[in-house]
DNA sequence: GATTAAATGTACATCAGTGTACATTTTCTG
DNA sequence: CAGAAAATGTACACTGATGTACATTTAATC
C-alpha cells in the first residue's frame, strides 16, 4: 500500500513515505527510534535515496514537529470556541477531541512530550501549546460566569486530566468512555448534565444508547 | 562530592555513583542517553570499569526500573490509607505526595512513562502501577460514602490530574500550587474545604499564610 | 527513440557506542 | 610487608548508524 503522491509510478520511496513511515516509528517507539536505516529497511528501499528527499535526520525530524504543531493545538481551541448554550455543552464539544482522533492525536502529543526530554526547541513548542490550550479553556469556563480563578482551575483539571489519560495511553471500549462522561461533565463543571445534553453527545460519536439514563 | 559506598577510598566508581549518574541522566535526558561512554566521563572514570559492577548495559537500567517500582506506588497508596476524618483531609493527604518529593518522584515517573514506549517490560510495569493507584483512590472515595462509579471516576480524574502535570512537567511557585488547591479539593470533592482543614494542610508543608482566607 | 530529470543503489570514510582480554594500580588483611 | 581482592585502564574487535561520491536505473518529455 503506497502512500502519498506515489500513485502509478515504480518508485518506492517518496518524501511522503518517509514521512509516513517516520510517523509510525516516532507513535510506536518515540524518537530516538526514528533512524533512517531502520525506516529504508521497512520501506524496502536503499537507505542513501533518503537524502534525496531529506537533507538529513535533522530535517525530517523538523518536519515531524511541523506536522504536529499545525495539528493538536488548533483542533482543541477550536473545540473551546464552538456554540454551546450552557457550560455543560461547552464541555462536552471538548470531550469531542478525546473521542475523535481527527481532532487531536493522543499518540502524537505523547510522542512529542518524550521527545521534549531530549530536545529543548521540542520543550518549547510544547509548554507554549499547554499555555495556549488552557488559555483557551479557561476563557471558556469564565464566558459561562465562572471566577477567574476557578475558571482557570477547571480549564487546568480538565486539560490535565486529559494530558494524564494520554500519558497513560489508556485505551478503553467507547461504553466504558460513555459511561463515565456524565461523572466527568459533574466534576468538571460542577453541574449535573441534562439527559437530552448527554444524548446529543452521545449521537455525535455513534453510540446508540440502550437505556443509560435509567441505569446506575 | 562522592556518593554512597566510596567514602574515604581512592576509588572514583563505585556501583552507586554509576546509578547515581544513570539516575540522573534519566530524568535529564530519557534511557536513551543512559550511556555507558558518556556516563564514564561524566563520572571521570574509565569506561570499562563499569563492568566491575554491573554484567552490561541492560544490568544497569533493571536497576533503574527496581528502584522505581518501590519508590511511586508505594508513596501514593499509603497517602490514600492515611488517617483522614473527612474526603477533605483524606484528598488533602493525596496531595502531600504531590508537594513532597519523598513520597513520588515525578520526574522519575515522566521518564518511565516515556522509557515505556521503548520497551514493552516497562510498559507492563507502569500499567500494574496505575491499575494499583487508581485502583486505592477509588477505594478512598468509597469508605466515604461514594457510589462505585462516582469513586472510580474520581479517583482517576485526581490521579490522572497528576500524571497530566506531571507531564507538562510543569514547574510553579508553592504559592500558586497553594492557591490553586482549595479549587482542586472541591472539584475533586464536590466539597467546600473548611479553613481549619487547609490550614493544617498549608502548615505541614511550611506554608505561611497571611490572610488567604479572606482574599479573592 | 533519445534526452533529461528523478530516484535508487554501491562503495567508502567516519563516528559513537558496546563488550572482552589482560595488564596494572590501589586498597585491604593477615 | 606480602599477598589477595577490588577497582581501574589500555588495546582491540565489532556493530549500527551517519553522510558523501558517483554510477546506474527508471520514468517523463520532447
Amino acid at each position: 500500500m503506497p502512500s502519498g503522491t506515489n500513485r502509478d509510478t515504480k518508485w518506492k520511496g517518496s518524501r511522503e513515505a518517509w514521512l509516513d513511515a517516520a510517523f509510525k516509528v516516532l507513535l510506536e517507539s518515540g524518537v530516538d527510534s526514528v533512524r533512517i536505516l531502520p525506516l529504508a529497511k521497512r520501506l524496502d528501499v536503499s537507505r542513501t535515496s533518503f537524502y534525496w528527499f531529506f537533507k538529513d535526520r535533522e530535517a525530517l525530524l523538523d518536519a515531524l514537529i511541523e506536522r504536529w504543531r499545525e495539528k493538536n493545538t488548533q483542533g482543541l481551541v477550536r473545540r473551546t470556541e464552538a456554540y454551546a448554550e450552557t457550560i455543560v455543552e461547552a464541555i462536552l464539544n471538548v470531550f469531542d477531541c478525546w473521542l475523535d482522533p481527527e481532532l487531536f492525536d493522543s499518540p502524537l502529543e505523547f510522542a512529542m512530550r518524550s521527545w521534549a526530554l531530549q530536545s529543548e526547541a521540542v520543550a518549547r513548542e510544547i509548554d507554549a501549546a499547554d499555555e495556549a490550550r488552557i488559555e483557551a479553556l479557561t476563557r471558556m469556563f469564565e464566558r459561562y460566569g465562572y471566577e477567574p480563578l476557578a475558571a482557570n482551575v477547571r480549564g487546568r483539571t480538565i486539560y490535565l486530566t486529559q494530558i494524564g489519560y494520554i500519558s497513560m495511553k489508556t485505551q478503553e471500549a467507547l461504553e466504558v468512555r460513555m459511561q463515565r462522561i456524565p461523572a466527568y461533565v459533574e466534576i468538571f463543571t460542577g453541574q449535573t448534565p441534562q439527559p437530552r445534553e448527554l444524548q446529543r453527545f452521545q449521537a455525535r460519536h455513534g453510540f446508540v444508547l440502550k437505556d443509560i439514563s435509567h441505569s446506575g
